[in-house]
DNA sequence: TTAAGTATATTGATATATCAATAATTAATA
DNA sequence: TATTAATTATTGATATATCAATATACTTAA
């Protein structure tokens, strides 16, 4: 096939770039909306700490597709807010955990997560979410190689 | 259809956020390889200006999905290398434009960035790419409303 | 035509992202 | 075991994103 170039509107990375655009936006609204003084960032973040209680911050990052360096600095925040809690694993890296608060922020808002998540995919058929995560599943592939 | 709670991984912005950052990172990556300082959020505000000459930043900012607070700041980065200019169209906005260099830099660029968009969606069918643009249209739109 | 409302760009505060450099510690190997 | 190499977390510098506030300047309506 013929490569060739194409107006900005055309290309897919500007439909992602405008989806994920509109979505954090939205969520940040609505974690607003609830009361809530967390970012859709910070909210992955707490997600993931409630499926694997305990994990390092490397393996957090891994997890949640985000830096050491972002890791520590969006930790140092939630861990401010009494949301989660960093223990010694060996003597250079800790096993992060929800506190108590932390727990309960999540239980409280899973279910209007849900609905949320919900809402973005309105009129959309499980065929065409299949292919949808096949492509960004691709697209993740044929540029983590380098 | 039953609303449910899922795990991280299948939850599609789970999916969008993790292809993103992958292109995010190979593309300044990529920029860098080629000698270019200029990253991946810059390169769509050059390219946009070459297929619309003149354009104010309000203007700007709506095409390329941005902020007016993330435009002037990064108008600010690549005016200062001299890649772009503003003209004043009245006393309140400006119209931005593409330099020489600016212009030359563009042209340079495009078959690389072309080829490397590509590399991004090998494998992939255009029906698939048909369904994934449609799904971001969709969630877009769905997000866009409030 | 003045007054009120709207639009454009900028700036400050804060959160996140990347890269590079560093410190401390653990693991590998000669 | 002693040295070297790899790993984990942090920090600094810079770019981007959002929201709120502000300053100008344009537009509309009374």
């Amino acid at each position: 096939m013929k490569e060739e170039d194409k107006p900005l509107e055309e290309v897919y990375f500007f439909w992602m770039d405008r989806a994920m655009k509109a979505q954090r936006k939205a969520k940040n609204r609505f974690f607003k909306k609830l009361g809530l003084d967390i970012t859709s960032d910070q909210w992955i973040i707490l997600k993931r700490l409630s499926e694997i209680e305990s994990q390092t911050q490397k393996e957090l990052a891994d997890a949640v597709s985000k830096d050491p360096a972002s890791i520590t600095r969006s930790l140092d925040i939630i861990e401010k807010d009494g949301l989660i809690e960093r223990i010694s694993a060996d003597r250079r890296s800790f096993k992060v955990m929800l506190t108590k608060k932390g727990s309960e922020l999540v239980k409280r808002v899973i279910p209007e997560a849900v609905k949320y998540r919900n809402k973005g995919i309105e009129g959309l058929s499980d065929d065409e979410m299949q292919v949808f995560k096949k492509v960004l599943n691709t697209i993740h592939a044929n540029f983590s190689g380098d």
